[in-house]
DNA sequence: TTGATATATTCCGATATCAGAATATATTGA
DNA sequence: TCAATATATTCTGATATCGGAATATATCAA
């Protein structure tokens, strides 16, 4: 086995920048886009915008709809759910930074005598899943 | 040029899926953890656990400190915060989904006699940068 | 039908990943 | 110093990526 396949997931269909550009160029905007549309917006080789595309609709962050020899695409923002609740979890750790260093530094000192001061800690409160 | 590090960014080092399991069991205990717990309590070999810090460390989602012959990690969630910030712009993609489709037919059956809608529609005035 | 346009696909080479196995590097303790 | 413990690193093989170039497919228009 090597590394998952960037048509896994959002995750790692978003993990190439160039894929999260083209979402932001078509977020910004707003309505469908056509193949060269893209390609001039974004100055890339065609082939390379088809590729990146191809991924992105893979993994469902963008439709498709044919229109004549064209084919439209649209962002599908709704498959970029699942990353924002996932890094949401996160977010209580980061927000009251100063609180949290010093709530740590108590739990700590709390803990200095105990060897192995997470194996006393035990599941915290907040608790992302992975 | 092949395909970017994982360790470029936390959105590539996010893309691993067990990745997201150490960070998820990190910030379930709270404190630090010694890699043989996360050994332990993950069930996978020590080596990956340790290649998979080592990136996570490298991207600075995780801080380490030695104690004595152990290391002792702990998330450093703050660097998901680009993360955070950049879903976060497509958060109104997704919210009130309906009335978006609605004005998404609107806008089409407006621009119906237009041969290309999206060259008239000019950026949105929701403008999520890449 | 022929040609032009729009887009997708295939082939290539360089590279980086990931898991697994083996091994190296501390650090502690006797 | 020597053995044990904790962790990191190296090597290998299979694989998937990414960009670039070339080519294929499909559709429209004359």
């Amino acid at each position: 086995m090597a590394r998952s396949a960037t048509t896994t997931d959002a995750f790692a269909a978003i993990a190439e920048p160039r894929r999260r550009e083209i979402l932001g160029t078509l977020a910004r905007v707003g309505s469908e886009c056509d193949v060269n549309w893209l390609v001039d917006e974004l100055g890339w080789p065609q082939p390379q915008v088809s590729k990146h595309l191809a991924v992105l609709r893979q993994v469902g962050l963008v439709s498709v709809v044919r229109k004549g020899r064209q084919r439209m695409y649209s962002l599908n923002a709704s498959e970029l759910r699942t990353v924002f609740d996932w890094v949401k979890q996160y977010e209580k750790f980061w927000e009251h930074q100063l609180d949290r260093i010093k709530a740590r530094a108590e739990r700590m000192q709390r803990e200095r005598t105990s060897n192995q001061p997470h194996r006393g800690a035990g599941p915290s409160s907040q608790a992302p899943s992975d």
